[in-house]
DNA sequence: CGATCAAAGGACTAAGACATCCTTTGAATT
DNA sequence: AATTCAAAGGATGTCTTAGTCCTTTGATCG
């Protein structure tokens, strides 16, 4: 919804590689992508995009793989965004028109402004370190349940 | 950003309806589109989408063209959105995955609730009437603005 | 140096979005 | 009934997005 497909897959790429330690060490993409849907052949397009924006760091052969290019605390979902969309994502009105202007103004301008504000806000204060963060968390939680599925004193949302 | 070109023409083009009075009487497509960059072939079959969808009304020939199936205060953005996109599009994670389960669950559900809860009172609270409204209202402002251009008193934003 | 490993990159296919053109249908006017 | 009007609908074309496959590049290990 928010996202193209292309996008919705660097974002899960990316937290699948911070959840396994590509802050530090390389991580190979037939790795990353296993126990994934995450398709291998275009997720290496979308990551080689990312390695062009400076967001992720390649490395080839033997020990090779991705590695984030920069801290993941620093790299917004924002910056993901702007990097496989471009820039004017967030800067158009509601209806998508090229500009408000005297032939065709946008109608929904200053209702919109807070709800995109909002928008925004959440993009660029959201890390991928965040993202790996709560993914890990998540699957945890979902381990535990598994390990007690059926008993009464485990909490099982 | 948050729309498809198809449901941004849509949304224009409602707002130009209800603007021209299409709440209650027929505006053919070749008035509604002139002066705007709507392209009026590829609105037609939006405007037949809408039809099918009971959002708008038709009638062929002499006296024709397309009138609201409603009180445009009762059509919502979000209704639009629905009827042209399908309704998936809001009961997904942020990361577009099909189900938050076992094998991926979505890593910012949470995070990304009371985003996604703003998003949805905008657009669900927001009619096409109030589009209608907006649109006629600015257009009202620089027909103002046009005519006193460069006098002081008149508050041009 | 040769083998192997893994990403980079090019070529290609499929599907969908966007857009136009032309014919048909149905209604109103003369 | 004939004409005209305007939307409905089919056919077609183009472009972008999504996705796969195969070759090349560059690094490492033996």
């Amino acid at each position: 919804m928010l996202f193209t497909t292309t996008t919705e897959y660097a974002l899960r790429g990316l937290s699948e590689l911070v959840m396994r330690g590509g802050a530090t060490q390389p991580v190979l993409l037939a790795d990353l992508v296993e126990g994934t849907d995450l398709p291998r052949e275009f997720m290496a397009k979308v990551f080689q995009r990312l390695v062009k924006a400076g967001i992720l760091h390649s490395a080839k052969g033997r020990g090779g793989g991705f590695t984030l290019a920069r801290p993941g605390e620093e790299i917004s979902m924002m910056e993901v965004l702007t990097a496989l969309e471009g820039p004017q994502h967030f800067n158009g009105c509601v209806l998508g028109l090229d500009r408000c202007n005297d032939a065709m103004p946008c109608p929904q301008h200053d209702m919109y402004k807070p709800v995109r504000h909002r928008l925004r806000d959440y993009l660029t204060n959201t890390s991928i370190s965040d993202l790996g963060t709560a993914l890990h968390e998540k699957r945890r939680q979902l381990a535990e349940q598994a390990v007690v599925p059926s008993n009464g004193t485990a909490r099982v949302k």
